[in-house]
Formats: structure tokens, C-alpha cells, sequence
DNA sequence: ACCGTCATGTCAGCCTCTGACATCACTATG
DNA sequence: CATAGTGATGTCAGAGGCTGACATGACGGT
């Protein structure tokens, strides 16, 4: 840890920031290369310099560490929504395309890296089918604040979501030929075909 | 318990059979007089007449005492799926009008019952999620086996869970008017209005 | 009677997560 | 410069979920 990182811990004066930064790291860290199961919580916070205490004050459980970024992440989807439109799908269309952006070839590798964590464990796959879940409502009832019908609004704030985990998914898993918004782009078409 | 409950327990010599069922209801009754979290496994076996370590014989762990069924449920949604056929939400279709019959009125209590535990609890949430993913991978791996590429089925398959999901949600929340098919249906036809 | 099998009981123990209280670094204020 | 306040962390005790290892008891077959 260099000097400079203990000046940011000290912002606004007080001891916070460098923790959840350095458990968030230690935890992707020891999880790729222990596993999930084998790493213990007091593992992590050693690996961090902090008692198994703070991580809990830092992430409500064990898993959430490897969500936290979530927020920002659905605020992103939310502000991609335009202000006006009546048809569904074509706002939720407009919402991919925002989110797209989150989503860089440099950031791939990392994202790799993280899913692989994720699907090795069952755990970690129901916490992130929650996050999903919580997307979908936040995009449902967003959708119906613009005036649809509830019953719409659930089905196309669903199938958006099942278009965006379908493309991450091939993001993730084929080589590294075709961007995400492209893929996803092109799933969401599939979709179209598929039911229209 | 009579004298034939004890009687059952004693099929093949072993003092199997009786426990599981007991477990099972002894536990969505405290689940929905107490509340999932303050309650305990071993509270449950107390109740059921047996310890807590026999609970973790029976289930994994203690929110799969609420999804045991969810085997024949999958097995059901899988044998209503044609033979033959190309067109993977013609597939689809058959499926949930297959899965539908699973659900006739006399069982919209007991759903509405467990479904009210269900949602009051984040743990169970995810849970039920998981359940749900996997009957969309299941499904998705019959359809691709049928010759349909791996993203077509995917899609095919979560939108059909999409489908069942919001329509059983609809059934269990609604007032006794309409049967749970003819509410799927209606789900069904929503869904290709939105998206053809 | 004797034995093998299977469900259950018993016990020790790890790990996750929480509440309560103490401490320490730093800030603001007189 | 002393002092009180604030927020992050440490410490400790304990509940509850879950597992491995071993013992026991009930049955069915021989």
C-alpha cells in the first residue's frame, strides 16, 4: 500500500474508502484461484488488513462482494430509458443500447473472469438471477409509470433482460471476434424472429 | 398420527416416508405463522418429531424443504414437449399447455399460500429463481436437441418461463375469476402482440 | 438366532452473520 | 491548545446453518 492510498483512505477525514476497495479484491482474488467454498469470509478480511467484522460492515454477506458494482450498473439501464414512447419494446430497445456501453472490449477479460467465479457456483448464480429479477421489476415499473399495462410492461422489461443475459453470456464465452452491443444487437433481433 | 400413518412408515422394513412429509409441513406452517427467518431448522424438527440432523438428510439445506416438488414440476413441463416439430415457440406453446393442468383450482390456495411465504423472503426469492433458470435450461437443451441453434432455444425457452412466471403470478394474486390456462393464454398472446 | 441394511440419534465443530461495547484517528469548536 | 463529537474499526460472545464421524435401533432375509 503506498502513501497516496493512505492519503485517499483519509478523505473527509475519516478511515473510510480504501477497505471495501481492498476486500471487494481480495475476495475476486482469492475466489479465482481457492474457489468460492473454500475461501472463508476471515480469509478475505486477513488478505485485507481488516477483521472479519468490518467486511460485514462493508457488504451485508459473503456473496454481495461480488455485486456491489449492481447499482451503478442499474442506474445505467434506468437512464438509457427515454423520456417519451408508448410502445415497449422499443423503449426497451433503447435501454439495451445504453446499456451496451458498459460493457468495452477492456472490460471483457475481467468480466470473464468474474462470470467464471460465478457460474462454478450455485450460490453466487442465485444472487445474480436476484439482480436480474430486481433489474427487471426496476424496468417494469418503469414501464408502466409511462402509462402500459402492467402485464406488458413485465413481459417486455423480462425479455429485455433475457436479451442482455443471453448476449453477456456469448460475450463471455466466445473468443473475441464480435463488440456487445453487437451481439446483443443481433440477439435481440433473433428474438424478434423468433416471436413475431 | 394414526395408526396407519405408522404403518406407512413401515413399507420395505425401514422407517422411511414419513419423516420427509412430516418435515415439509411442519415447516411451511411455521414458515407461515412465525416467518421464515425466526424460524429454526431445528424448531422444524421438533415439530416434526425427529432432529435437526435428520432435516439435513431429507433436504439440503433448510429453503429446499419449499421446492421439493419442483422435480415432478420440471418433469411434467419436459413430457409435454411434442416429438416432433421446428418452430421452437410452437414448442413452447405445447409446453405450458401441457405444465397448465398442473395448476387447477383446487391448488390456488395452497399456492397462494406458499407463494406469500415465498415473497416475503429475499432467501426463498432467489431459491425460486434458481428453480426457474434451471427449468429454462432444461428446456433450452431439449429445443437444441430438436436441431434449433443454441441462442433461438434459449430465448424460446426464458421467454416461456417469462410467460409461465407472470402468468402464475397473475393467478395466485388475482381474485378467483378466470383458471390459471386460460390466464396463460392470455399471457401468451400479450407477449406475441408486444414482440411481433 | 444372526446378519446386513437403512433411517435416525448423538456429538463435535466450522462457518456465516449479528449485537453490544470499546477504541482510535481525525475534525470541529471554543 | 484542549475537548468533545463523529465515523470506522477492533473485540467478544453467541445464535443458527450445515457437515462429518460414529453409535443405535428397527426391520427383512437367511
Amino acid at each position: 500500500m503506498s502513501a497516496s492510498d493512505i492519503t485517499m483512505m483519509r478523505i473527509m477525514g475519516r478511515w473510510q474508502g480504501g477497505a471495501s476497495e481492498r476486500l471487494k479484491e481480495a475476495a475476486l482474488g482469492l475466489f479465482s484461484t481457492r474457489g468460492y467454498d473454500r475461501t472463508t469470509v476471515a480469509e478475505i478480511a486477513a488478505a485485507a488488513g481488516v477483521t472479519e467484522r468490518t467486511f460485514f460492515r462493508h457488504y451485508a454477506d459473503k456473496r454481495e462482494v461480488l455485486f456491489v458494482d449492481q447499482t451503478e450498473f442499474e442506474r445505467a439501464f434506468l437512464s438509457s430509458l427515454p423520456e417519451t414512447g408508448d410502445d415497449p419494446m422499443r423503449l426497451i430497445a433503447a435501454v439495451l443500447d445504453g446499456a451496451a456501453t458498459l460493457f468495452p472490449e477492456e472490460r471483457r477479460a475481467w468480466s470473464r473472469a468474474r462470470q467464471t467465479v460465478i457460474t462454478t457456483n450455485v450460490a453466487l448464480q442465485e444472487r445474480e438471477l436476484l439482480k436480474m429479477s430486481t433489474l427487471a421489476l426496476t424496468l417494469t415499473r418503469a414501464l408502466t409509470t409511462r402509462g402500459i399495462d402492467p402485464t406488458s410492461a413485465a413481459l417486455a422489461a423480462e425479455s429485455g433482460v433475457t436479451v442482455f443475459r443471453t448476449a453477456f453470456t456469448v460475450w463471455v464465452t466466445e473468443t473475441e471476434t464480435r463488440t456487445f452491443p453487437a451481439i446483443q444487437q443481433t440477439v435481440l433481433t433473433r428474438l424478434h424472429a423468433l416471436i413475431g
